[in-house]
DNA sequence: ATTTAATGTCTTATATAGTAGACAATTTAA
DNA sequence: TTAAATTGTCTACTATATAAGACATTAAAT
């Protein structure tokens, strides 16, 4: 997250962060683990599990798949963009999809 | 993703990373839009892009959220530690959870 | 009612994430 | 079969994430 007006994501994003974070807090707090000791276990510091349970997008990923992991919640997150998930799901067989994008070339003006 | 021997995430954690990025990039694809494409509406440079695919944990979850959020995504995300997901799930209600957690407090020592 | 420990929240320093830009390799449209 | 354009992948800067630690507040044991 470094560019980019720091903290313009699309609200949808930021929305689904901070529930998130919001649940992994309840999650924890269901397996009576304190935030000290969920720190140490992810090997981060206690400020940034505290930043993590905000949903806060500056946070690398690996924190959060870490905290997750930990939780035994890494399930869902393999499963975030997984096919079945995806409206889009229903198209063509993945494996026949181009390789590369090209846009629309237009073709070569020719004297009639 | 700063200290702990960088790249240390569980086992699980890892995999979830790999295969939600390798998922990201066929959603991708199936949109058809391009690295550079995704990258310039995601205000990101397209080598980050190509980490988020890739699985890579240093990457901030700010980025990947917004890049599920212009795939449409974002539901997913949101639903990664919801109660729903949680195998703890069926436990108490949640609003009756401790705030905080405590140490098993050693009963004062007392002359018989 | 006390007390003990957990949690919310800052600040500062330093390790590192993210960018720009470049190059080769590969794919696909014409 | 050519050629345009995408994609894979590096390198070197520079902005920033993370850790460390401190302090106040609050919850829950006794």
């Amino acid at each position: 997250m470094k560019s980019q007006a720091p903290k313009t994501l699309p609200r949808v994003a930021r929305q689904a962060l901070v529930k998130l974070g919001a649940d992994i807090a309840v999650a924890r707090k269901k397996r009576r683990i304190s935030t000290v000791s969920m720190a140490e276990r992810a090997f981060i510091s206690r400020a940034t599990l505290y930043k993590v349970e905000k949903g806060d997008p500056t946070v690398s990923m690996g924190i959060y798949a870490t905290v997750l992991a930990i939780l035994g919640l890494s399930g869902g997150l393999a499963d975030v963009a997984d096919r079945i998930n995806d409206p889009l799901g229903l198209d063509l067989d993945e494996d026949r999809l181009p390789k590369k994008i090209m846009p629309v070339r237009r073709t070569s003006k020719r004297i009639s």
